[in-house]
DNA sequence: CTTCTTATTGTCCTTTAGTCCAATGGCGTA
DNA sequence: TACGCCATTGGACTAAAGGACAATAAGAAG
């Protein structure tokens, strides 16, 4: 049974934690000695890397959790010995995953970092399955909508640019909300974004 | 259940990947049409970069084996497009945990891997600062509010997990949209996930 | 001790967003 | 032709979101 740590401030936690890891510690000190196989550190300052850097060195397994995913931050994680980066408010399911990955000695990255890695060296790789499931569900009236609303566009300037009402487009707003299984447009585009596992 | 089609000759193989998955085909032969959801291949010569490439454009889920891992190599094969690269004498604990990623649309390479191609691509990766910058404009209660607004919370879930009132949610939010120079939560989400110049 | 920042909350109000029920017309297929 | 899917719009309604104006309190800085 693996033992974890998850070492955060107060006000910043998640109640998934627990639901994946009953058994967890969670706590907003962090000690000396961590008597546990896995430590959750969420990144809040320049210390955050330093701790990282400890904790790998004494031979800790350290996932790195962050409210805003970015490729510069997950870089300098690993760099500092993560083992993992991942949403601070990812669902059960994966931070279940990135356990196991970690565990077994792997390392784990959101699949939107990772592509951005591979892609970086190579331009090949077909694009994310699950994104395009997703948008391929929407007719393209829906996509047309949904793509303004993720530009940060308004209901009533989406009409303007595509010469509808504003009614219409809240009819398929609603649409796409229900064929993605999202309540509303800020989610919908992070659906799209496909941003986090949220 | 997720079919596994094992391509290697004859005399390289493992018993555990039967052990991993016991209803997998494992042959020498690669059929024009695969009807697997997986396909594990073993690396041995020029052409099997190309078998992946083939592969992965026929939208299958390929993932390369190899008998000596070497980062050269995994970089080659996740270029033509493969999900993962793993030794193919794997227990069958690692073998389940890569099917499950790829499964689940992510990519697998073990954590030493990982880590050379984190750190070697992080130069060639847009570094745009500007994230970091922004949030520093922030106090860190109004981070709190962003960063949970960012995941898709309405304000009165983030008051709920703040122990505020909503309206304190807002008084917060209304800082930050000053300035961060947004006007509402999905611009702000945006802004903060760096995605895309609003 | 005063000043500034931050955090907190209040009331009142306007604007957006989103849903429900319903209808019309086009277009393609069985 | 009838049926289904899509695009379009209406009205009415509820619920969020956001702004204006203002106040209290803690803590840091001078």
């Amino acid at each position: 049974m693996i033992q974890h740590f998850f070492f955060t401030s107060a006000d910043i936690t998640s109640n998934r934690w627990l639901q994946a890891f009953p058994a967890a510690q969670i706590s907003d000190v962090l000690p000396i000695t961590v008597a546990t196989d896995m430590v959750w550190l969420l990144l809040r300052d320049e210390q955050s890397f330093t701790q990282i850097k400890n904790l790998s060195f004494a031979g800790e397994r350290v996932i790195a959790m962050t409210a805003i995913e970015s490729p510069q931050e997950a870089r300098r994680a690993l760099e500092a010995g993560a083992s993992g980066y991942v949403h601070y408010l990812a669902i059960p399911q994966v931070l279940e995953q990135v356990a196991q990955v970690v565990a077994a000695g792997g390392m784990w990255l959101g699949a939107d970092l990772m592509r951005q890695l591979v892609l970086a060296t190579a331009r090949i790789l077909p694009a994310a399955e699950t994104a395009q499931a997703d948008l391929s569900q929407l007719t393209s009236r829906e996509r047309a909508v949904a793509e303004l609303v993720a530009a940060g566009k308004s209901n009533k300037e989406v009409a303007r640019e595509l010469d509808i009402t504003e009614r219409t487009v809240k009819a398929h707003l609603s649409a796409a909300f229900g064929k993605l299984q999202v309540r509303d447009r800020l989610q919908l585009v992070l659906v799209l974004s496909n941003s986090s596992g949220v």
